[in-house]
DNA sequence: GAATCACTACTCGGATAGGGTGTGTCCGAGTATACATGG
DNA sequence: CCATGTATACTCGGACACACCCTATCCGAGTAGTGATTC
C-alpha cells in the first residue's frame, strides 16, 4: 500500500504557502524550485488542492497560489483527501457473495466482519489526520528549528522580487 | 491510496482455513473455488502468507495449506504486512533537504514535522489492526450469521472428499 | 503373503506476460502589465 | 499631460506520453500414494 508522492509535495507546499502568505501569491515555479521538484507535476497537485478549496489560484502575471483558508482551518486529512481521493484504501468487493456455495442467509444484510474491522482501522487513521491542522505542524516545525519559518518567508520574498 | 486486492482474498482465505482447520490441509484450488477467484493468483498470496509464517504449506498429493498458528495468535496487521509489505504508506523523501536554499541548521537532526504527523496517524491505523485477531473476526462473523461457519466447514469437508 | 521399487498423479513454488494507475511533460486559454499613440 | 487601445509576457489549466507495480498466468520441482514385481 503506497501513498502517492504528491501528498508529500502538497503538504510541504501548503506549509511554504502559509509561511509566505502575506507576501502575495506564489507561483508554482517558485514552490517547485524550493524543493527541486518538477514544476508541471507540482502544478497538477496544486490544481487538486484548488479544486478541494484548500488553495486559491490567481491567473496571469503576478499570479500564483495562496492558501484559501487559515492554516488552523486546514487539516492533514483535507490535503490527503484532495490528492489521493476520497475512497477507502481497503475496498470490499464482497467476494463472500461469489462462488458455488449456496446463498448464506443473513450475509447480504450484515456487512462482512473483515470489511468492518478494516474500516475501523482506517477510521482511526483518518481521525488522527483530521485532528491535526497545518497550524499544528507549523508550530511543531518552528519549535524544532526556530529559524526556518523566517528563512522560508525571506527566501520567497527575495525570490519574487 | 489503494490497498491490493490480495489482502481481501488472504483474509477471507485465512478465515476459511481456520474454520476448516481440522479437516486436513486445504488446496488452493478449493479456496479459490469457494469465492470464484483465480487459483494461481491466490496461490501467490498464500505463498506470501507462508513466507510470513502465517500458514504452512504441504506439498504433494493430500497437500495444501493450513493455518500455522491459532486464530487468536494471528492479527490482521500480520496478514496485511505479509501481503502489502512492511514499508509505510507515506514515504518521506526528505525533499526539504533538496533545493537551492542554504542548509537549514537543525533540519538534518529532527525529522520533519510532516513526516512525524503522518507516521503518528499510520501508527494509529497499525495499532488498530494489530489489536484485532482472526479469532475476533471469526466470532463477530459467527455472531452476525450463526450458520455460516458450520456451512463453510461442511463445504470444505465435502469438497475434499 | 509381505516387502521393495518404479510410476503416476497431484500439489506448491517461482519465473513469465499484460493492464491500470501514478508519474512526468507539454502546449493552449486567460489576464495584468507596459508601452505607444492620440486627444 | 492624460486617457485609451494594443501588444506582450507571464500565469494557471487541462490534454498528452511514459513507467512502474499490481494483476493474472504458466510450467517445473517435489512428494504421497498406488500398483506391479520379486523374494
Amino acid at each position: 500500500m503506497r501513498m502517492g508522492e504528491g501528498v508529500e509535495w502538497a503538504l510541504h507546499s501548503c506549509l511554504n504557502l502559509a509561511w509566505a502568505q502575506d507576501g502575495g501569491a506564489v507561483t508554482v515555479a517558485r514552490l517547485a524550485a524550493y524543493h527541486d521538484l518538477p514544476a508541471a507535476y507540482l502544478n497538477k497537485q496544486l490544481q487538486a488542492l484548488s479544486r478541494a478549496g484548500i488553495v486559491t489560484s490567481v491567473p496571469g502575471p503576478r499570479g500564483g497560489f495562496r492558501l484559501a483558508r487559515r492554516p488552523e482551518d486546514v487539516t492533514l486529512m483535507d490535503v490527503v483527501t484532495a490528492i489521493e481521493g476520497p475512497e477507502q484504501a481497503f475496498r470490499c468487493t464482497e467476494i463472500r457473495q461469489q462462488g458455488p456455495h449456496g446463498e448464506m442467509p443473513g450475509n447480504s444484510r450484515r456487512p462482512c466482519a473483515i470489511s468492518a474491522a478494516m474500516r475501523r482501522a482506517e477510521l482511526a487513521w483518518r481521525r488522527e489526520l483530521a485532528a491535526r491542522t497545518l497550524a499544528d505542524v507549523m508550530s511543531e516545525a518552528e519549535r524544532g528549528a526556530p529559524g526556518v519559518p523566517g528563512r522560508v518567508r525571506g527566501w520567497f520574498a527575495t525570490a519574487s522580487a
